[in-house]
DNA sequence: GAAATGTTTAACTGAATGGTTAAATGATAT
DNA sequence: ATATCATTTAACCATTCAGTTAAACATTTC
């Protein structure tokens, strides 16, 4: 057995954006605050499951939480995807570059493909 | 039992990038194409453990193989990412700016108006 | 105080992950 | 043909992950 180093933010960012249901609710808070019942109503699964989702954005800074009574409110936070990016895009420029950059050129910024919506709750 | 959606190659991606094992491997990419042996030596870990990672690498498109004879060439490949750092470019600009790409970004249907407004529990 | 509401924690399950060693595959060299 | 080299596959193990249900916690309402 060995021992790991403590995860890094970089892996824990990176974990957390690797799921789906994560970047959707991600996506849904684009809209703005909301709660954790109102996160979870439009989602196929329980409320225990969608609060451990939010606990793992949370551990890797993506969400803030402001608690107010019973309710706890969420928001998004964007500050840890600069470093994300910059280390997907440190890397991607240097590839490309020495790769043939006429390749870069024709490739074409294709439109999103879906983030796993449900988009049909019933 | 639910029938969760085939990993989208997001998911791979990010889940790919999540490892910093792996990341250590596409940085050492950029110094070009490498042979597995040779990616796997300065690591302190076994060359199957090395393999799993290149094949995780590589189901995420991240990485091309060349094999010749008996020695696999690895080669990082970039396209991936752009895909990556659009998602996360896309999330970030609308938390961080106004809202008015919102609507051309967004493809949920939003069902329900926006519940950004706490409602101020009393 | 008791009930209802919003959310988390606990305990469990099955599947995936990251590592190991040993064996197998495939190609080159003697 | 046999040995060696480069790499993968197989089998296994421990841990983590994504989900569940049931219980607990915390707050508000009656």
């Amino acid at each position: 057995m060995r021992r790991a180093p403590q995860p890094l933010l970089l892996d824990l960012v990176f974990a957390a954006l690797s799921d789906a249901t994560r970047r959707g609710l991600l996506t849904r808070l684009i809209e703005g605050e909301a709660t954790v019942g109102t996160l979870a109503e439009p989602l196929q699964m329980s409320l225990p499951a969608v609060s451990k989702h939010l606990r793992v954005l949370e551990d890797a800074g993506l969400l803030k939480r402001r608690i107010e009574g019973r309710t706890h409110y969420i928001t998004a936070n964007p500050k840890p995807l600069r470093e994300a990016v910059n280390w997907i895009e440190r890397h991607r420029q240097m590839w490309e570059g020495s790769f043939d950059r006429l390749a870069a050129l024709l490739e074409q910024p294709l439109p999103e493909p879906p983030a796993k919506e449900p988009s049909k709750p019933k």
